[in-house]
DNA sequence: CTTAGGATCGCCT
DNA sequence: GGCGATCCTAAGC
């Protein structure tokens, strides 16, 4: 068991093998939150990572501890979740891109503005926003609060594609999902 | 069903 | 000055 060991996962392993193993684990942030049913894996020798150029005021969260949160704005906008990975000064994370809603769904429905279950959390922005996860996350330690983690319960199967919305090494299949999710973000092929 | 455009921040060339 | 690890709305077919 290393330090970067969490709920039974090994934070410092490769971003694709952390980014399968945390397909079913539930993520609470202030006890709002669900099952993870959607992830993606970027690395620093990966030309679609934010780390691929080095460590900047941006992403220097990826450079940190493993089992840290990395949060960046997307677009201007919208908020998006990381769990870092690999040895410290690497660079590398997991996109948390959809939940399956399990906890604190009312708070969900407020922060959103809908009552439609499907729209809460099945896209990276939309979780952050349920989840009122901002850049005050950024850097965070997931074993500690508001974070709350706990592992993938019973069989999970792991189904895997080309990762959604980049333009760089758009083949490598580092999107993962769980089989027959209707909570992920797109359907996987 | 598919496509197009706008919102709006921070890094990079 | 350009362009995203996005999302929403509107319009076209």
């Amino acid at each position: 068991m290393s330090l970067s060991t969490l709920i039974g996962i090994d934070f410092s392993a490769p971003s694709h093998v952390v980014a399968r193993q945390l397909i079913g684990v539930t993520v609470l942030v202030d006890g709002v939150g669900g099952r993870i049913v959607e992830t993606e894996a970027y690395d620093g020798e990966d030309p679609a990572s934010h780390s691929y150029t080095g460590r900047t005021d941006r992403n220097f969260a990826m450079f940190g501890p493993p089992a840290h949160a990395y949060v960046y704005r997307s677009y201007g906008i919208h908020w998006c979740l990381n769990f870092v990975c690999r040895e410290e000064g690497h660079g590398a994370g997991v996109l948390i891109r959809a939940l399956e809603p399990v906890a604190g769904l009312d708070a969900m429905r407020a922060r959103r503005g809908t009552v439609d279950e499907w729209l809460l959390c099945s896209g990276p922005g939309k979780l952050c926003q349920a989840l009122g996860v901002t850049r005050a996350l950024n850097g965070h330690a997931l074993d500690s609060a508001p974070f709350a983690l706990a592992p993938a319960e019973g069989d999970i199967e792991v189904v895997a594609g080309p990762r959604i919305g980049i333009s760089k090494a758009v083949d490598v299949p580092w999107r993962f999902g769980l089989a027959g999710s209707r909570w992920v973000s797109k359907p996987f092929r």
